[in-house]
DNA sequence: ACTAACGCGACATAATATGTCGCTGATACC
DNA sequence: GGTATCAGCGACATATTATGTCGCGTTAGT
């Protein structure tokens, strides 16, 4: 009566098809899903093998009516294998405490099984209370990241992979009332800690940005949504510098007089590859590098004050001397 | 004969107890474990598990000499359930864009089969070529962070979560040669994507910072550390400056003029639970707010260029109007 | 109220997991 | 170099269990 079976692999293949809460699975679902890869088995063996296997693993099992509802147990911690390396964790911790102030908390949520994994980990070490002794030094403060809605999250996330429309409420800047939105989401962009999607709404062409600590309510549609054809992120920030950022798509050959003390750590980490350092001096480094014109690199080199002289190219001599014109105006 | 068993969850142990590559554990061991876990199971069975289990997972047997050693297939990837929900895929390749440029690439490679995995579930969602559509903007150029040893970092890593000590090579900057040093590691400290081991040496008691990238032929001592009594990381980079970085341990009553769009993005994402805008004229915002007295606040409103004017507190404008001062002689 | 579908207890039986034994070959110790 | 020791493994008997089948109770849908 009985045919020569794999049980064990079966029994995996059916713990990864089981979706963790809030999802779920149906026992003909799951049966079905066994056939398809090739565990043609009776549907009675199927529900014998997740009483059991329920016993040794967080499933949880809700009956909705006569059907079985399978699921991995909310907060149930993931089980992996082969188990997280020591080095590995230790990783996932140095990462954990990197974004914690740079992320939307709500996306750093969905990392939680894993850093909390990791946390397990290194508890079997002797590095107790490595937090004291492991620092990671950021540049500019931590500016508080507004909280987005798990559900929101969630329904966002999916949207823009699964390409579907969904609805959602939407309170814009200085008003109260959150207006009802038809989005097609069409790409994601993260900028100082807040989330922004690049959407259009209803059949309508133009883009929006929507940030998501501004939305509510958020519901899948189950459509497919409307995509602007040949849409492409980075061309759309470039070319309209639509998040007010890059300044050109050229280059810049950088020549820039750093006090010694500034230039110090670009000894370690460079700049670009053809970056070059020549002292100058008793205490002047002069660094001469090829560069991205963006204003990122306008914002680093005014963090360093007056620490830095920029030298050329010409244009940007000019940029610099107006600010420091104008600030000298402030101070006077 | 046959005794009553659990051969599922014996199993399970099996797996998880079994390190990766190039970690492995012999059947004897596995034996031992698996008694003390209550699968107290003649070892010829573990013997026959661990062959069944290789024919199903990329189980790896090396013999050396009699004894067999198990471990996990190098680059297998990790098996983990209940597998990663697509959310959290999407957040892991976020973040994987997002360190890239911030962290040394050997941290990040221990996360790599965290990543692979989660382009793995991406690759079943519509979202193909998501990289493309989600794009993360960072402050600041990228700067290029020197590649460190994998062998080393694995070395430093362990060495620092299980206080032990290690030898290395370690080549000063600007000699050629390396010099070997015993290193008792006290903390790590990550700044601009260099790695540092805050560290003494030998029976010292001065404490150095080893870059990890300078380190070769690393060697666990497999002897405990000698750690300094009451050492702590916060506290040594606070008080000593060592890291040139923080300024005092007080806080600011800070009071910033921004032109309005500069200030734009603060209203999203505040500076502190007390920040306040206020509209100036026109086109300025006053902006006040309790922050801690550290240069990373500086460099942040430096970077702001002319577009930002400090008020208060008195000694902060005074630091402001004296680097305006100097950058105006720069540019005379 | 009837029917179809699901869950589940019971049962027979084929398949397999387990302990035991003995052989082989590598290592280690004298 | 001889011998004791130990790990791996094939073989075997057998207790245990995984599986298909059947039938009953229950629930949802019509």
């Amino acid at each position: 009566m009985r045919k020569s079976t794999d049980t064990l692999s079966r029994h995996w293949a059916m713990l990864q098809r089981i979706p963790a809460h809030p999802r779920w699975i149906s026992t003909a679902e799951l049966n079905q899903y066994l056939a398809n890869e090739a565990y043609e088995i009776d549907i009675r063996s199927t529900q014998r093998d997740l009483n059991h296997l329920s016993t040794r693993f967080p499933l949880y099992c809700e009956k909705d009516g006569r059907v079985n509802h399978w699921q991995w147990a909310k907060g149930a911690h993931a089980l992996e294998v082969p188990s997280m390396a020591p080095t590995a964790a230790f990783a996932f911790n140095l990462v954990e405490q990197y974004l914690r102030p740079l992320l939307p908390g709500s996306t750093l949520k969905l990392m939680q099984p894993y850093f909390v994994r990791a946390s397990g980990v290194m508890k079997n070490t002797k590095f107790q209370g490595w937090r004291k002794n492991v620092r990671i030094i950021n540049r500019g403060p931590h500016l508080q990241t507004p909280p987005i809605n798990n559900k929101v999250r969630d329904v966002v996330y999916m949207a823009l992979m699964e390409r579907r429309k969904f609805e959602v409420g939407y309170t814009p800047r200085q008003k109260n009332k959150a207006v009802t939105y038809e989005v097609n989401p069409h790409g994601l962009v993260i900028k100082e800690g807040i989330t922004y999607l690049v959407s259009t709404l209803w059949d309508y062409d133009d883009l929006k940005h929507l940030a998501l600590h501004r939305m509510s309510k958020p519901k899948d549609l189950h459509e497919p949504a409307k995509i602007i054809k040949g849409f492409d992120l980075n061309t759309y920030i470039e070319n309209q510098s639509s998040f007010a950022y890059p300044v050109s798509k050229g280059s810049l050959k950088l020549k820039v007089q750093f006090s010694n003390s500034a230039a110090f750590h670009l000894q370690e980490s460079r700049l670009s590859e053809d970056q070059k350092l020549t002292p100058v001096g008793k205490d002047k480094t002069l660094l001469s590098a090829t560069v991205p014109d963006s204003s990122e690199i306008r914002w680093w080199l005014l963090g360093f004050g007056d620490q830095v002289e920029v030298l050329g190219p010409k244009a940007l001599r000019d940029e610099f001397a107006g600010i420091a014109n104008n600030l000298k105006g402030f101070y006077l």
